[in-house]
DNA sequence: TGGAGGAGGACGCTTAAGCT
DNA sequence: AGCTTAAGCGTCCTCCTCCA
């Protein structure tokens, strides 16, 4: 009888606190494995919330990069749950084995998740980040919680490479010709009007050769364009695509975001300042057919496409084109690695609006 | 018919962790 | 120790809806 009090009381006192003392104590790992529930190790949702509230309201995360500033939270959470802190914090899945968490840094209401499902009984640690660093609050919950919140249960996805061979700081045309396909429509090409606009549908006595382009671009090498900032990639390349434009024969030009970039020419240009070229959903080698009109009633291919790839070196601010390289699809894995492993890596995106935070 | 506003999804650079 | 790559997440673009 008296046993069963001690016990009750003994459970009442089972507080975050207690918990973090055990496993301080036993100077436990995030890799050592408990059981779920385990009064002694187990923290429960709302504990590890209240915790880590404590422990990360008010920090100041600027001036971190984004990876360093993820370790450098992780690395305050093992603190604040007496773990040891590991010296790398190895890919598991989820990242904190013990008490089965993932943790997201969130400046942004745009919650990623790669390369795997939404585990319902794993908790998820939310770090919200103000405008201005500062850690405002932690919210955590389990995946079914935040599966309620994917409304569509979309997975985009995207390809990354980049350049295998040994940078020339020139011109390069890397595919002689076009595909047998492209090269059968080119031998036609004629000129076209130079009010004709970049993103219209191409035509048959409209459509340059590969070498015809390279020859019309390779003096953009050593050109200057405005670097935005490191905060506004996007933006980047609209000065490049207008000067391409320009050095292709248009008069004008329109920004769209569509692919391929200059479609009147199937042309698909990128700027590059660092090495890693992300392709998007598409594979540029793929026999995937493009929502554009037959030439000569055929269809066009991905790996029909013409790839202008331009790298450029950052000096202040100022972006000066360093190399540039044409490649068509079908050629393109001839000249630039696929990241390995996946090959291919697959995210679900969540909102957490407000309603979110204040659940 | 067009502008505002918001949701969804794509794009891009950097870097910690993994690999050799 | 140096190289590779799988993230990590901020930001921007597009499309849809709503209202005038």
């Amino acid at each position: 009888m008296t046993y069963l009090i001690l016990r009750r009381q003994q459970r009442m006192k089972n507080s975050a606190q207690m918990i973090k003392d055990n496993i301080m104590k036993e100077q436990l790992t995030i890799y050592h494995e408990i059981e779920v529930g385990d009064p002694e190790f187990w923290y429960s949702t709302e504990q590890m919330e209240e915790l880590l509230n404590e422990a990360l309201q008010g920090t100041d995360l600027n001036g971190m990069a984004l990876r360093t500033r993820s370790k450098f939270v992780k690395v305050k959470i093992c603190e604040a749950f007496g773990y040891q802190v590991p010296k790398s914090f190895k890919k598991t899945q989820p990242r904190f084995l013990s008490q089965k968490f993932d943790v997201y840094n969130q400046k942004s209401n745009n919650l990623q998740i790669w390369n795997e499902e939404i585990s319902p009984s794993r908790r998820y640690v939310l770090i919200k980040i103000s405008f201005d660093d500062i850690i405002t609050q932690v919210k955590v919950v389990t995946g079914d919680v935040l599966a309620t919140l994917d409304s569509t249960g979309t997975l985009t996805q995207k390809y990354q490479a980049k350049y295998a061979g040994v940078h020339e700081r020139k011109a390069t045309l890397l595919s002689e010709c076009d595909t047998d396909f492209i090269q059968s429509i080119t031998q036609s090409y004629n000129s076209f009007d130079e009010f004709t606009a970049p993103d219209t549908n191409p035509k048959e006595d409209e459509l340059m050769g590969i070498d015809e382009i390279f020859d019309k671009l390779k003096d953009l090498i050593g050109t200057k364009i405005p670097y935005i900032g490191a905060t506004q990639e996007r933006n980047r390349g609209g000065h490049l695509h207008k000067m391409i434009c320009d050095a292709l024969g248009y008069n004008n030009f329109k920004e769209n975001g569509q692919f391929p970039d200059i479609k009147h020419q199937l042309l698909e240009v990128k700027l590059q300042t660092s090495e890693t070229i992300d392709l998007g959903l598409f594979t540029p080698n793929s026999y995937e057919l493009l929502d554009i009109p037959q030439l000569n009633n055929e269809s066009i291919s991905m790996l029909d496409v013409r790839y202008a790839i331009f790298y450029g070196d950052v000096i202040e601010d100022t972006i000066t084109i360093t190399h540039f390289y044409l490649v068509t699809g079908e050629d393109f894995f001839t000249y630039f690695k696929p990241f390995g492993g996946k090959g291919i890596n697959k995210k679900i995106q969540i909102p957490l609006n407000e309603e979110f935070w204040n659940l």
